[in-house]
DNA sequence: CTATAACTTGAAACATGGTTCAAGTTTCAA
DNA sequence: TTGAAACTTGAACCATGTTTCAAGTTATAG
């Protein structure tokens, strides 16, 4: 669990207005990042639209990619969060969880394209905080798999790989039914998604028993 | 059908040699682009590695978005040629089929982790070239279900859903099982990776019938 | 109050690397 | 043989945008 970063940059803000700056900075960066992505953006455009001089920036972020790697890690928990508390409220069986889950996700997509994106691009910009991000999701799959199997609900033999495999389901449904979708369809194309990931995790693609 | 791109930089090469070179060049980008990253990547580099000189590089391509798409497209063809190729080898069940794909995929992402690389920023740098690669690799899949439905092997209400959702199992399993694998285990998880996924469309995650 | 730390400012320094170009060399058809 | 088109060359141009910095302002503890 050591930290691998042992360069630190600027020390976290010591008064309420120094938080307040940083916060702006960081929403500020959600935007332009969303919108332009990682290179395209630019430090000046991120300051202006926070409404800071171009200097302060480096009051709160040691460089460019440093504000990335705060921002992909934010955003990260953030999407956990908000999924966790969303399945909390209602306590599914497992394989409802599932589609609850994939459900959440394709919302969430869809509203916040730009966080799907941002994250996305972590890949290159900084590796790490996207394998972070994506195992950490898989390790909650896996959790919500083992209590499903522990209750008899599921298969006893889920393990990794399976949860993986959910996830890159999720991912690319999301991609392709949520932050690509046209506004029109979108809801529809979604729900569609679901079923089809979900029928896929209740019965699998075999044949299907003559209808009982 | 239409072509989006009315620019179409510089005229195909007229002459053996200038093949040549636009093949080193391209080939070199393959090394510079898979290793560096788009952006990180230089066409000092580029055309240092193809043994070439900087001007020359502009003879061939019209700038460093030009080669990269260009690039993609070259990958993307040979993935699915490659994959049609050794699925063509045999003739096997459309489960079997479906393994004997992501087998071949978790391989062949293995051997070559910059190509896998390199399509997978184009989501960033051209994200036409990202949708066009991913959506003809869903159609591949859909094809191959619908076969298998004719079949009477498969469910006969697969769509494109389904697709999408195979190939993103496919593409996690490789990201994490290829091309994140220590070298040690690589095959083993690989393998593990493709059980795991058979197993889902198999049969899906829900409790196994008694023993029989 | 007041001294010090925290924070703000924006112009200027700076680095990088994509792109152009004018001059040379090779190829090849007529 | 010869002239034009295809190709090669690498130095210089240039745009862009990150980062630094020294001077000013605001907050806060003693």
């Amino acid at each position: 669990m050591a930290r691998t970063d042992p360069e630190i940059g600027p020390a976290p803000p010591a008064t309420e207005r120094g938080r307040r700056t940083r916060r702006k900075l960081l929403d500020a960066a959600t935007a332009e990042f969303g919108e332009r992505g990682f290179h395209e953006a630019s430090i000046a455009s991120i300051t202006q639209r926070a409404g800071v001089a171009l200097g302060s920036f480096y009051t709160y972020f040691g460089s460019k990619e440093a504000i990335f790697r705060d921002l992909v890690r934010d955003l990260s928990d953030g999407v956990r969060f908000a999924a966790a508390q969303r399945l909390a409220e209602r306590d599914l069986g497992a394989l409802d969880t599932e589609r609850a889950a994939l459900s959440a996700f394709l919302e969430f997509a869809r509203e916040h394209k730009e966080i799907y994106r941002i994250i996305d691009e972590a890949e290159f910009v900084d590796p790490q905080s996207y394998r972070d991000h994506y195992e950490k999701t898989a390790e909650r799959i896996l959790g919500r798999l083992r209590i499903g199997a522990g209750a008899g609900e599921l298969r006893d033999d889920l393990e990794e790989a399976h949860a993986w495999a959910i996830m890159g389901m999720n991912v690319f449904l999301g991609l392709r039914y949520a932050v690509w979708a046209d506004e029109d369809n979108a809801a529809d194309g979604a729900e569609r998604a679901a079923l089809a990931a979900n029928s896929i995790l209740a019965e699998g693609i075999g044949p299907r028993p003559k209808t009982s």
